[in-house]
DNA sequence: GCTATCTACGTTAGCGTTAACTCAATCAAC
DNA sequence: GTTGATTGAGTTAACGCTAACGTAGATAGC
């Protein structure tokens, strides 16, 4: 039942009755579709407006197909780096007339499939993914149902439809070619909970490519935090790392737990660059404001939220199947790490 | 139309028809209400499983009241404050069956009003926003469709309808108070641009009213940020405003402002808290790993997400208006600041 | 002046679901 | 064995809106 306190809400049918029309001429009126004169309309409108009229959306997408809502999955919002992508897509949606909702999976395949469920219920236009590893059931699902999906942030060449992202084992790899190109020979590398983040998964294995490339007896051993904001991530690992080991550099999932993990080797007593390498990941807010440059690889966020709504946008209107897109990532040298030889 | 690559999706009817029964029965079957045999009701289920049916809430929502869609308004996402209330707030709704689907409004009330009335297009059980400024429309709005509204964040005695927060005013006077105590004696404040977020103009004059009740002479400027992401938002402002002046204290938006302050104290070879006192507010993941610990203020972000859900649900369930509840703060005594006389 | 075209509007039916009602069969009670 | 309750199902109408079609009157063409 509706809440108690609530009145009944005003319809086209109550429209129609104050104008003393039908409801076809009010709906078109405040559609603004064709078939009304200028100034049945504008009456009407004006009516509207006094009533207070607000559409039943629910019933416009009942009767039509054509919805105007995406929906958006993200891991979490603790994240700087979606709330970039988001804000490029978000703007390109809304220009394009569609409503965007968002939600968030905490890491959790089976959440992102509830959710999709859940959210397919509403009739939406398109879903958009984080990342490029789900449940098989929710990529039989969204193939099923032929829903427009966009996968965005990882690259794959086998998509469920449309996909936007950067190839994070290639981003691996280049970083840790940089890397171990700077003579760092004993690497770690620390981030999330393995099979939680498989972004971080990949890049860690394209750093393992680099090094073992270079020289196939090194082995880039991985740390998985505990906690679960970025920087106390960062910083715990790192100090419980450094109790039993020296690594000459380690990576980090991104920049905050690179700052954590500074913070870490300074208690240590550790100087950056000298005694060991820092290297981040997606160049964040904070990195503009350190006092010495982080290491770090600068990933294109708004523009990859722009250029995969305007792709998931075209799937929508039917219009060719763009071919999965490949972002280009930058390796930003920092000082800390030691200079290019 | 619906996009082309779509299939037409099945409905009870389907079902009704495969399992050669009125779909009534399936609806009842499927929703798990009395009135199927138990046995018909596993093959209802096992049917729709098999032919993968998704219910279409559009024609659910129009046909019962009763909706189960929230809508949560943020500023932006790019605040980990928003993220632990939110955190919070959802998973309450989850475990209450509700879904509940996030906006941003930029700091805009005229996107505010634009979501709002978006939003309410589509039947909600409930509307959140945050803070307690809004565009007098919206609060019409709201009041005359009686929708259930939880404002959060803020805390006022004039709530549109359930209020959850923290009364920032107090917080300012509380910290400034405390600041104040210490000595300091010609503080800066630095926010975002006036109007843009009315709780940091509350935390501001909560501030005033601490210094002013010490001495009525002393101001307490405040400076304005360009930048819009925190940390370089913090740097930028304490570079330009060094230039200019000498505060012995500068309180901060929040703890990300006043770390990117501190590197800018230190780029100019000030010495915390000697040379300068720092001061954040909202104690966030970052205080953690610090080599010294900032003077900030901690705000029971999580708590009042649940007490706020919570009391939203109450309301939507039409039990008795819980009256505002204002959620205390607590000061964090760190080493940003001189230590108490 | 008679048909052909257009404009402004009305009517009907249907989107997928569920509430409220009806109906038939079963069962127990006396 | 008739009544009354109970159970499992089906039927009807409605939620608010819009697509598709229908129609009356105006305009134009020749």
């Amino acid at each position: 039942m509706r809440s108690p306190l609530q009145k009944p809400p005003v319809g086209i049918k109550d429209i129609a009755h104050a104008a003393q029309t039908s409801m076809m001429t009010v709906s078109r009126a405040l559609r603004g579709v064709e078939g009304v004169s200028e100034k049945k309309r504008a009456e009407i409108q004006e009516i509207a407006r006094q009533l207070n009229y607000l559409p039943n959306l629910n019933a416009r997408s009942l009767a039509v197909a054509n919805a105007k809502l995406i929906g958006i999955s993200l891991p979490n919002l603790f994240n700087d780096v979606f709330a970039d992508v988001l804000d490029g897509m978000r703007g390109t949606f809304e220009s394009a007339g569609y409503d965007s909702v968002i939600d968030t999976t905490e890491y959790d395949p089976n959440r992102e499939m509830a959710w999709a469920e859940r959210f397919l219920s509403w009739q939406p236009a398109a879903v958009i993914l984080t990342g490029i590893h789900h449940k098989p059931e929710l990529r039989d699902l969204l193939k099923r149902t032929g829903v427009p999906t966009l996968e965005i942030w990882d690259y794959t060449t086998d998509p469920i439809d449309v996909c936007v992202g950067i190839d994070h084992r290639a981003a691996g790899f280049e970083i840790g070619q940089y890397v171990a190109g700077l003579g760092y020979r004993n690497p770690v590398f620390v981030g999330i909970s393995k099979g939680q983040d498989q972004r971080a998964d990949s890049r860690l294995a394209g750093v393992r490519d680099a090094f073992t490339q270079v020289d196939p007896d090194i082995q880039v051993p991985a740390k998985r935090p505990e906690a679960l904001k970025s920087y106390h991530a960062g910083f715990d690992s790192t100090m419980k790392l450094l109790e039993a080991q020296r690594p000459d550099v380690i990576f980090y999932l991104n920049d905050h737990m690179a700052f954590g993990g500074m913070m870490a080797a300074q208690r240590y007593g550790l100087s950056v660059p000298d005694d060991i390498g820092i290297v981040g990941f997606n160049s964040l807010d904070i990195t503009n404001v350190l006092p010495v440059s982080l290491t770090t690889v600068s990933t294109p966020c708004r523009v990859m939220g722009i250029i995969g709504a305007r792709a998931l946008l075209a799937r929508i209107h039917g219009v060719t199947q763009p071919p999965p897109t490949a972002l280009p990532i930058e390796i930003i040298p920092g000082e800390t790490t030691r200079q290019q030889l």
